[in-house]
DNA sequence: TATAACTGTAACAATTTTGTAATATTTTCT
DNA sequence: AGAAAATATTACAAAATTGTTACAGTTATA
């Protein structure tokens, strides 16, 4: 099961926030919650959220140079940052996307809607986010279950997918066959070591298409790797 | 470029629909248009509107009724709803309201205060922009409830809509089955998880009529994605 | 109320994956 | 070079996973 999503909320009508926190948790995300940019930053240091939801009129730095300072940090550069604002200008509007939100809300809301925004947010980007892992010419896009060499699309069977995963996860790295089992197959299951030798040799036949050069290392008497050799 | 909003008037006041029809068509709006309950759900059924007026007072379900009516059904639940009505007491205005009615107007009243009712409510109800989804040649357009496969019509159940849906909002992206249960079933519903290569299978085979490509990808030991593979 | 549509399950078929054993090849050491 | 040890390759049956169909219980619809 996937941990809860935390979401940062920073607002400072006293009588709004917990309206805000109890919809937001009772839709299955974790609240943390501020009522200046201050105590915001101080609680992003300790964690980055999920997601952010910024009230534009707060105390300290305000919602808007609070986007500035979360855009301008490598580690906090695209946290999805979704605005509330009382105005309905179209000019606070567009500052509001300017300085980095990647949605605003318009006082008053109702608390579906907030729920709506913050799953639409949260789905684009994390979707957008492919954990993609490389190793020379191999790649792999684990959200897609998808493996390419070099142009190519590959195509794996689930062990021998979980194998490769696993190598490229440490690359360079020897397993010897009981560490591959344990990890790969899984704790507590019984096969011949020398299964793990059939199965390097299916990952081989299908990462190495066409004439490409084998990354799959042998260590004699110790076991696997991969390497550039 | 957008296509013009349709809105739906039923009115059985033989006087009183051109003069509305009129109005809101010069205001750059596309007008379907009955004079009874019944005909007004069929409409419906050939096309979801932008945007609905009943008349409190029509032959049939009458607007009250028509108002419950349209929002049981999942596909125009939130369907922005205006409701003429000719008298002002309050206990209509709650009763109004209280059937899912978004808006009401007391007659007499102006081409200027409707065309205003209407733009306000298009303004504020969020399916007043046509969210479209589309994935090579499968299109849902969301608030309509409708799917396309090339030009043609392609009708799901409410399951496999949900599944389609979440795929298009996530392409490319593999979900286990227990993924899904949770996403498109919903939390803390309990049924098996071969229940999802059912609806998959209904879904494909609704979705690849005639001869089309599959794009829903087994991942064997893994779940399904959408995918050009 | 009768009819149709939708869901969840179970059973069986089709397919893919996996483990193993037997045999071939390579490497290491004497 | 020859023997021994380790790994590679191949083929095949067992096991696991998914596809497909049919059916009964529910829920929506006319």
């Amino acid at each position: 099961m996937e941990t809860k999503k935390k979401i940062l909320v920073v607002e400072d009508d006293k009588s709004l926030l917990p309206m805000i926190t109890y919809n937001i948790e009772k839709n299955g995300f974790q609240v943390s919650s501020a009522t200046n940019g201050e105590d915001a930053l101080l609680l992003m240091k300790e964690e980055i959220p999920s997601l952010a939801i910024f009230d534009w009129m707060i105390p300290a730095p305000s919602g808007l140079e609070l986007c500035k300072i979360v855009r301008r940090k490598p580690e906090t550069s695209n946290l999805p940052i979704i605005m509330l604002t009382a105005k309905e200008e179209e000019e606070d509007r567009v500052r509001g996307l300017d300085c980095g939100a990647d949605d605003y809300i318009t006082k008053p809301f109702s608390p579906a809607e907030l729920i709506a925004r913050i799953k639409a947010l949260l789905r684009r980007s994390s979707s957008s986010t492919d954990q993609i892992l490389e190793f020379e010419d191999i790649k792999i896009v684990t959200n897609q279950h998808k493996v390419y060499r070099g142009e190519a699309r590959v195509r794996l069977g689930p062990l021998e997918y979980k194998l490769l995963k696993h190598f490229l996860e440490n690359p360079g790295r020897v397993f010897s066959r009981e560490q591959l089992l344990d990890s790969v197959w899984g704790h507590g299951i019984y096969v011949e070591q020398r299964t793990v030798d059939t199965h390097i040799r299916r990952l081989r036949k299908a990462v190495n298409l066409n004439g490409k050069k084998n990354l799959i290392r042998t260590i004699r008497a110790t076991g696997y790797s991969i390497d550039k050799d």
